[in-house]
DNA sequence: TCATTAAATTGTT
DNA sequence: AACAATTTAATGA
Protein backbone atom coordinates (compact mmCIF):
# COMPACT_ATOMS: atom_id res chain seq x y z
CA UNK A 1 0.00 0.00 0.00
CA UNK A 2 1.12 3.27 -1.00
CA UNK A 3 1.91 5.89 2.18
CA UNK A 4 -0.12 8.55 0.19
CA UNK A 5 -3.16 9.93 1.69
CA UNK A 6 -4.64 10.89 -2.23
CA UNK A 7 -4.29 10.21 -5.54
CA UNK A 8 -3.43 13.56 -6.05
CA UNK A 9 0.12 13.09 -6.79
CA UNK A 10 -1.51 12.13 -10.36
CA UNK A 11 -3.75 15.81 -10.26
CA UNK A 12 -4.18 17.73 -13.30
CA UNK A 13 -6.46 20.88 -13.98
CA UNK A 14 -9.87 20.48 -14.98
CA UNK A 15 -11.79 20.96 -18.97
CA UNK A 16 -14.49 22.94 -19.06
CA UNK A 17 -17.01 19.75 -19.16
CA UNK A 18 -15.76 19.09 -15.79
CA UNK A 19 -15.80 22.35 -14.38
CA UNK A 20 -19.50 22.12 -15.40
CA UNK A 21 -20.64 19.57 -12.69
CA UNK A 22 -19.27 22.06 -10.04
CA UNK A 23 -22.41 23.39 -8.38
CA UNK A 24 -20.74 25.90 -6.46
CA UNK A 25 -18.54 27.78 -9.18
CA UNK A 26 -21.69 29.18 -10.63
CA UNK A 27 -22.60 31.14 -7.18
CA UNK A 28 -18.81 32.93 -7.36
CA UNK A 29 -18.29 36.17 -8.83
CA UNK A 30 -16.13 36.52 -11.63
CA UNK A 31 -12.30 37.47 -9.64
CA UNK A 32 -13.71 34.49 -7.23
CA UNK A 33 -14.00 31.90 -10.31
CA UNK A 34 -10.67 32.69 -11.62
CA UNK A 35 -9.17 31.77 -8.04
CA UNK A 36 -11.14 28.74 -7.49
CA UNK A 37 -10.33 27.74 -11.08
CA UNK A 38 -6.80 28.21 -10.81
CA UNK A 39 -7.02 25.98 -7.96
CA UNK A 40 -8.95 23.22 -9.22
CA UNK A 41 -7.70 19.88 -9.53
CA UNK A 42 -8.81 16.77 -10.78
CA UNK A 43 -7.33 12.98 -10.53
CA UNK A 44 -8.66 9.00 -11.56
CA UNK A 45 -9.19 6.87 -8.80
CA UNK A 46 -8.99 3.73 -9.68
CA UNK A 47 -11.63 1.10 -7.50
CA UNK A 48 -10.35 0.68 -4.20
CA UNK A 49 -8.20 3.29 -3.92
CA UNK A 50 -8.34 6.03 -1.02
CA UNK A 51 -9.11 9.77 -1.23
CA UNK A 52 -8.00 10.22 2.06
CA UNK A 53 -7.86 8.58 5.30
CA UNK A 54 -8.33 8.82 9.18
CA UNK A 55 -6.06 10.99 10.70
CA UNK A 56 -4.78 12.98 7.46
CA UNK A 57 -4.10 16.24 7.89
CA UNK A 58 -6.95 17.80 5.65
CA UNK A 59 -5.18 19.11 2.81
CA UNK A 60 -8.42 19.53 -0.01
CA UNK A 61 -11.88 19.58 0.24
CA UNK A 62 -13.31 16.91 -2.43
CA UNK A 63 -15.94 16.57 -4.92
CA UNK A 64 -16.60 13.93 -7.31
CA UNK A 65 -17.16 14.61 -11.03
CA UNK A 66 -17.61 11.07 -12.06
CA UNK A 67 -17.93 7.56 -10.35
CA UNK A 68 -19.00 6.36 -6.95
CA UNK A 69 -16.90 7.10 -3.43
CA UNK A 70 -18.08 5.47 -0.13
CA UNK A 71 -17.60 7.40 3.32
CA UNK A 72 -16.97 5.19 6.14
CA UNK A 73 -14.86 5.09 9.95
CA UNK A 74 -13.19 1.95 12.07
CA UNK A 75 -14.54 2.13 15.03
CA UNK A 76 -12.66 0.68 18.34
CA UNK A 77 -13.24 -2.78 17.28
CA UNK A 78 -11.40 -2.42 14.00
CA UNK A 79 -14.89 -2.54 12.25
CA UNK A 80 -16.01 -0.65 9.64
CA UNK A 81 -18.77 1.49 9.04
CA UNK A 82 -19.85 2.38 6.02
CA UNK A 83 -22.07 6.28 6.45
CA UNK A 84 -23.22 7.11 2.83
CA UNK A 85 -21.94 7.01 -0.26
CA UNK A 86 -21.08 9.63 -2.64
CA UNK A 87 -22.35 10.13 -5.98
CA UNK A 88 -21.51 13.14 -8.70
CA UNK A 89 -21.60 16.51 -7.96
CA UNK A 90 -21.30 15.91 -4.44
CA UNK A 91 -18.65 17.77 -2.31
CA UNK A 92 -17.84 16.45 1.50
CA UNK A 93 -15.07 17.38 4.19
CA UNK A 94 -15.98 21.11 4.34
CA UNK A 95 -16.69 20.32 8.17
CA UNK A 96 -12.87 19.17 8.60
CA UNK A 97 -11.91 21.79 6.18
CA UNK A 98 -13.36 24.33 8.10
CA UNK A 99 -11.33 23.39 11.46
CA UNK A 100 -7.84 22.82 9.65
CA UNK A 101 -7.91 19.64 11.63
CA UNK A 102 -7.38 15.70 10.60
CA UNK A 103 -10.13 13.82 7.89
CA UNK A 104 -12.94 11.83 10.77
CA UNK A 105 -13.50 9.61 8.10
CA UNK A 106 -12.11 7.15 5.22
CA UNK A 107 -13.38 8.02 1.75
CA UNK A 108 -12.81 5.01 -1.03
CA UNK A 109 -13.51 5.01 -4.50
CA UNK A 110 -16.39 1.99 -4.89
CA UNK A 111 -14.59 2.46 -8.90
CA UNK A 112 -12.96 4.13 -10.90
CA UNK A 113 -13.75 8.21 -10.45
CA UNK A 114 -12.87 11.48 -11.21
CA UNK A 115 -12.48 13.48 -8.20
CA UNK A 116 -11.59 17.22 -7.88
CA UNK A 117 -10.37 19.06 -5.46
CA UNK A 118 -9.72 22.37 -3.64
CA UNK A 119 -6.71 23.25 -1.41
CA UNK A 120 -7.57 24.30 2.16
CA UNK A 121 -6.12 27.60 1.56
CA UNK A 122 -8.42 28.62 -0.90
CA UNK A 123 -11.39 27.07 0.61
CA UNK A 124 -11.03 29.21 3.38
CA UNK A 125 -10.10 32.17 0.94
CA UNK A 126 -13.79 31.96 -0.29
CA UNK A 127 -15.04 31.69 2.64
CA UNK A 128 -13.50 35.02 3.67
CA UNK A 129 -14.53 36.81 0.54
CA UNK A 130 -17.51 34.92 -1.28
CA UNK A 131 -21.27 35.22 0.04
CA UNK A 132 -22.46 32.59 -2.17
CA UNK A 133 -19.58 30.47 -1.45
CA UNK A 134 -20.78 30.78 2.08
CA UNK A 135 -24.53 30.15 1.59
CA UNK A 136 -23.46 26.85 -0.06
CA UNK A 137 -21.45 25.35 2.58
CA UNK A 138 -23.85 26.42 4.79
CA UNK A 139 -26.78 24.84 3.15
CA UNK A 140 -24.38 22.09 2.85
CA UNK A 141 -23.84 21.33 6.12
CA UNK A 142 -27.63 21.33 6.77
CA UNK A 143 -28.63 19.31 4.50
CA UNK A 144 -25.78 16.69 5.63
CA UNK A 145 -27.51 16.95 8.92
CA UNK A 146 -30.54 15.56 7.47
CA UNK A 147 -29.06 13.22 5.78
CA UNK A 148 -27.33 11.51 8.89
CA UNK A 149 -30.26 11.92 11.28
CA UNK A 150 -32.26 9.73 8.69
CA UNK A 151 -28.87 7.39 8.34
CA UNK A 152 -29.73 6.74 12.13
CA UNK A 153 -33.62 6.03 11.55
CA UNK A 154 -32.01 3.72 8.47
CA UNK A 155 -29.61 1.91 10.92
CA UNK A 156 -32.55 0.81 13.21
CA UNK A 157 -34.58 -0.47 10.63
CA UNK A 158 -35.21 -4.04 10.25
CA UNK A 159 -36.77 -3.97 7.09
CA UNK A 160 -34.27 -4.73 4.42
CA UNK A 161 -36.54 -3.09 1.99
CA UNK A 162 -37.03 0.23 3.92
CA UNK A 163 -33.29 0.17 4.37
CA UNK A 164 -32.40 0.06 0.46
CA UNK A 165 -35.38 2.90 -0.36
CA UNK A 166 -34.11 5.06 2.42
CA UNK A 167 -30.62 4.72 1.13
CA UNK A 168 -31.33 5.45 -2.35
CA UNK A 169 -33.56 8.39 -1.34
CA UNK A 170 -30.27 10.08 0.40
CA UNK A 171 -28.15 9.27 -2.87
CA UNK A 172 -31.06 10.69 -4.73
CA UNK A 173 -30.91 13.67 -3.02
CA UNK A 174 -30.87 16.62 -5.32
CA UNK A 175 -29.07 19.58 -2.92
CA UNK A 176 -26.39 17.08 -1.92
CA UNK A 177 -25.88 15.46 -4.89
CA UNK A 178 -26.81 17.69 -8.33
CA UNK A 179 -25.10 15.44 -10.18
CA UNK A 180 -27.35 12.35 -10.09
CA UNK A 181 -30.27 13.43 -11.94
CA UNK A 182 -32.83 10.83 -13.04
CA UNK A 183 -30.74 7.97 -12.90
CA UNK A 184 -28.10 6.86 -10.64
CA UNK A 185 -25.01 4.90 -11.62
CA UNK A 186 -24.67 2.39 -9.23
CA UNK A 187 -24.48 -1.60 -9.50
CA UNK A 188 -26.46 -3.96 -6.94
CA UNK A 189 -23.61 -4.94 -5.70
CA UNK A 190 -22.24 -1.15 -4.98
CA UNK A 191 -25.27 -0.73 -3.20
CA UNK A 192 -25.49 -3.60 -0.96
CA UNK A 193 -21.82 -2.29 0.02
CA UNK A 194 -23.39 0.75 1.30
CA UNK A 195 -26.36 -0.38 2.73
CA UNK A 196 -24.90 -3.70 4.39
CA UNK A 197 -27.25 -6.33 3.09
CA UNK A 198 -26.28 -9.27 0.54
CA UNK A 199 -26.19 -8.38 -3.21
CA UNK A 200 -29.47 -10.75 -3.39
CA UNK A 201 -31.53 -9.19 -0.76
CA UNK A 202 -30.79 -5.46 -2.41
CA UNK A 203 -32.12 -7.13 -5.65
CA UNK A 204 -34.85 -8.31 -4.24
CA UNK A 205 -35.64 -4.94 -2.06
CA UNK A 206 -35.59 -3.37 -5.86
CA UNK A 207 -37.99 -5.43 -7.15
CA UNK A 208 -40.01 -5.10 -4.75
CA UNK A 209 -39.61 -1.36 -5.27
CA UNK A 210 -39.52 -1.31 -8.74
CA UNK A 211 -43.09 -3.00 -8.77
CA UNK A 212 -44.34 -0.23 -6.38
CA UNK A 213 -43.15 2.01 -9.12
CA UNK A 214 -40.87 4.41 -7.01
CA UNK A 215 -37.76 3.32 -9.02
CA UNK A 216 -36.87 1.37 -12.48
CA UNK A 217 -34.13 -0.99 -12.20
CA UNK A 218 -31.77 -0.42 -15.31
CA UNK A 219 -28.19 -2.20 -16.21
CA UNK A 220 -25.93 -0.64 -14.07
CA UNK A 221 -28.16 1.73 -12.64
CA UNK A 222 -31.58 2.84 -11.29
CA UNK A 223 -33.98 5.34 -12.30
CA UNK A 224 -36.14 7.05 -9.44
CA UNK A 225 -39.51 8.00 -10.39
CA UNK A 226 -40.72 9.07 -6.99
CA UNK A 227 -38.47 10.37 -4.90
CA UNK A 228 -41.22 11.08 -1.94
CA UNK A 229 -42.01 7.47 -1.70
CA UNK A 230 -38.65 6.20 -1.48
CA UNK A 231 -38.46 8.69 1.69
CA UNK A 232 -41.61 8.07 2.93
CA UNK A 233 -42.43 4.26 2.45
CA UNK A 234 -43.25 2.36 5.45
CA UNK A 235 -44.51 5.15 7.25
CA UNK A 236 -47.94 4.43 6.83
C1' DT B 1 -19.69 0.59 -39.18
C1' DC B 2 -20.38 -4.08 -38.12
C1' DA B 3 -19.52 -8.69 -36.19
C1' DT B 4 -17.25 -11.19 -32.78
C1' DT B 5 -15.45 -11.68 -28.17
C1' DA B 6 -14.60 -10.50 -23.54
C1' DA B 7 -16.18 -8.46 -19.36
C1' DA B 8 -19.60 -6.76 -16.30
C1' DT B 9 -24.03 -7.03 -14.28
C1' DT B 10 -28.30 -9.12 -13.19
C1' DG B 11 -31.71 -12.61 -11.84
C1' DT B 12 -32.21 -16.89 -9.65
C1' DT B 13 -31.29 -20.99 -6.84
C1' DA C 1 -21.86 -18.83 -2.97
C1' DA C 2 -22.56 -20.43 -7.49
C1' DC C 3 -24.79 -20.45 -11.89
C1' DA C 4 -26.91 -19.04 -16.29
C1' DA C 5 -28.83 -15.21 -18.82
C1' DT C 6 -28.46 -10.63 -20.26
C1' DT C 7 -26.23 -6.19 -21.32
C1' DT C 8 -22.39 -3.47 -22.26
C1' DA C 9 -17.60 -2.58 -23.65
C1' DA C 10 -13.67 -3.76 -26.40
C1' DT C 11 -11.58 -5.46 -30.32
C1' DG C 12 -10.39 -5.72 -35.00
C1' DA C 13 -11.55 -6.12 -39.86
Amino acid sequence: MVLDSTPFHRRRPLNPAELETIPWLKLLSAPERQRAVDDLKITDASAGEFICRTGRPVTYWFGVVDGLLKMSADNAEGQTMTFTGVPPGGWFGEGTALKREVYRYNIQALRKSNVAGLHVDTFHWLLDHSIGFNRFVMNQLNERLGQFIAAREIDRMNNPDLRVARSLASLFNPVLYPGVGEVLRITQQELAYLVGLSRQRVNEALTTLAAQGSIRVEYGGLRVLDLAALRSSGLG
